[in-house]
DNA sequence: GTCGTTGCAAAGCGTTTGCAGCCTA
DNA sequence: TAGGCTGCAAACGCTTTGCAACGAC
């Protein structure tokens, strides 16, 4: 059974409040000014324990650490800025890509990342 | 200067038979047939090399270790196989995705990888 | 012979696990 | 009080680096 405790309550805190994914180091930072001794294990096991939960959902990215959001999204992609590293979330898709199929392929699913300068960094 | 070895010359070879992205790993098993003497610090080294010769170039999906394939290809996109783990080249793209961008974000890139069975591991 | 290259082993880095003590229920 | 939870440190897997021996030119 999970028991409510002050950094798993930080650690949904941080993820509440960013509204976009955040990776494992991003969560700790944030959740530290909750409980500042939190450590990054227990940041581990309580993204394990809300996937698991189903409240969280993995946000893998190229090249990137895994980051985490709510799950409670529609199907969206990402939009990775270069420069300051933050991944937002793309409402839009552009829907079927079953003509991109190989010949004798299932497709299942599809991701699309879209790489480039945020507002914040745009000049 | 760089020097013809045979250790490079697997590490080419197994790249250039293979057609499709290859790891670190699969890349070592494949040129071992050629060196078999060969470590893995010298594929991670000869791929380096190769990148910044232009002669290869990354293929980066999400929750797998970077991949390696030919230089030469235009712009496409890939196909994970969930079963075998294998990555395939897709020819086809749908053109800009300009559409998906928030507004006063810079779209720069794009990346789609497709997620299904491939023709071998399809029933 | 020079000096880039190789293989091994050790170091890094992000993530996971073992364990003793802590704290929620 | 019982047993899940936490923080620390050690373990892990993948990648990089240090170093002495090797071999291409």
């Amino acid at each position: 059974m999970q028991r409510k405790t002050q950094q798993r309550s930080a650690i949904r805190d941080a993820l509440e409040a960013a509204g976009r994914p955040l990776s494992p180091q991003e969560i700790l930072e944030a959740a530290q000014g909750e409980v500042p001794s939190l450590g990054i294990a227990t940041v581990y096991r309580g993204v394990r324990a809300l996937l698991e939960d189903g409240w969280l959902q993995v946000v893998d990215l190229p090249g990137a650490p895994s980051r985490y959001e709510m799950a409670d999204k529609d199907h969206h992609h990402h939009f990775h800025c270069r420069s300051c590293d933050s991944v937002f979330d793309i409402e839009d898709c552009p829907g079927s890509l079953k003509e991109l199929t190989p010949r004798g392929f299932r497709l299942e699913s599809h991701e699309i990342i879209l790489y480039g300068l945020c507002s914040g960094c745009a000049p």
